[in-house]
DNA sequence: CGCATTTATTTGAAGCATATAGTATCCCGC
DNA sequence: GCGGGATACTATATGCTTCAAATAAATGCG
C-alpha cells in the first residue's frame, strides 16, 4: 500500500494552475480512507490474534469459496481472487501450511495444479476472528447512515466499473 | 496493500446468517477500487518512468510542501504525511538521495532532525511525471459524472471523519 | 549543573509484493 | 505416440513495510 500521496498531491498536482482535478481529489481521499481502515485492521489482527492481514485474507477467501466448492481453490484461482501475483502466494501458502491452517495437495487429474483447502484448525481460527473483524469495520463506518452506506456502495460500484472499463481500453490499444 | 479480502468476505463473513453487514460490503468494495487504481498507477509509473510509487509519493509530497515551507520536510513530518512508519522512510530517502532526486541534511538548530528537500533534478523528474499521472487517474474515473465525483468526494470525507473518530475512541479506552 | 525523560531518527529481522525467468505437466494436431 | 505450445506453479532478486529495539540529541526539573 503506497497509501502515500494522500494529501500530497492535493496541492502539488497542478496540471492546470492550482486546482487539482476533481478526479485526483476523489482518488486521494479514497486512498486515505482505504489506508486508514486497512492499517487499523492490520494492526488489530496482529495485536488480537497474532496473524497478518494477508494470511487472514487467504483463510477468508478459502472459507468463502468452500461454500460453493467443497474442493478448495487452486493457487491461480486464489491469486486471482486476492488480486496478488502467483509468486506471492507460494510463500504465503507455504507458511500457512506450516502453521497447519491450510492444506495443499496436487490434483490427481492434473499434477501441475495445487489444491488449497482450509484445515479444521484453519476454519476454527478464522471463525474465532471474523466476528471481531466485522465489529471493527462496523465501528469505523458507524458515522455513516444507512442511506450513506447505500449511496457509497453504489458510487463505488460505478467507480469500479469505470476503472475496469479504462483498464480494458488500455489492454486493447 | 492487502488488497485481499475483497470479494472474499462478501459471502464468508457471516456473523448473522448469510447477509454480510452493509459496512463490510462497503469496505470490501472500497478496497477493491483502491487496489485496482493503485496497482495500475504503480505498474504504469514503473513502465513509463522506471520509478516506484512510494518514491513518486515522496517527491509529490515534498513538492506540495515546498509551496508553503521553502525549507523542506523532516523525516517525521514526511512519514506522518505519507502515512508510513519512520523506519520505512530511512531507506526510501536513502535511495532517493542516491539517485540525486532529494537532499538530506541535519538541522543546525536540532541535530537530531533531518531536513529533506527536492533537488532541482527531483523537481524536474516530478514535473515530467505529474501530467501523465493525472491523466491516468482522470481516465480511470471518467465513468463518473461531475455530480458523482462531488457526491463520492463528500461521502468519502464523511467516511474519513467516521474512521478517525472511531480510532480516537480506541485510543482513549 | 546533572540526570531522567522525551523526541527524532536509524537499525535489524521478518514478512509481503512484484517482475522475470525457469520447471513441470498437460493438450492438441498430426 | 510425439513434438510444439500452452498452462500451473516455483525460484530468485529487489524493494517496500512493519514492529521492536537501539542510538543520539534536546529538554526540563530538582
Amino acid at each position: 500500500m503506497s497509501t502515500a500521496h494522500a494529501n500530497a498531491l492535493q496541492q502539488s498536482q497542478v496540471s492546470n494552475a492550482d486546482a487539482p482535478h476533481a478526479s485526483l481529489r476523489v482518488w486521494l481521499r479514497l486512498l486515505t480512507c482505504s489506508s486508514l481502515i486497512e492499517r487499523n485492521v492490520r494492526s488489530k489482527l496482529r495485536a488480537e490474534f497474532g496473524i497478518t492481514l494477508p494470511r487472514f485474507d487467504v483463510l477468508a477467501q478459502l472459507d468463502a469459496a468452500g461454500k460453493d466448492t467443497v474442493r478448495g481453490l487452486t493457487m491461480s484461482e486464489l491469486s486471482r481472487r486476492l488480486m496478488v501475483t502467483n509468486g506471492n502466494l507460494t510463500s504465503l501458502i507455504e507458511r500457512l501450511v506450516h502453521e497447519g491452517l491450510v492444506s495443499r495437495a496436487a490434483l490427481a487429474t492434473d499434477r501441475r495444479t495445487q489444491m488449497v483447502r482450509l484445515t479444521a484448525a484453519g476454519r476454527r481460527a478464522l471463525h474465532a476472528m471474523t466476528p471481531l473483524h466485522e465489529r471493527w469495520i462496523i465501528d469505523m463506518l458507524a458515522g455513516l447512515s444507512s442511506d450513506d452506506h447505500a449511496r457509497l456502495f453504489a458510487l463505488l460500484g460505478k467507480l469500479r466499473g469505470s476503472v475496469q472499463h479504462s483498464l480494458a481500453e488500455d489492454a486493447t490499444s
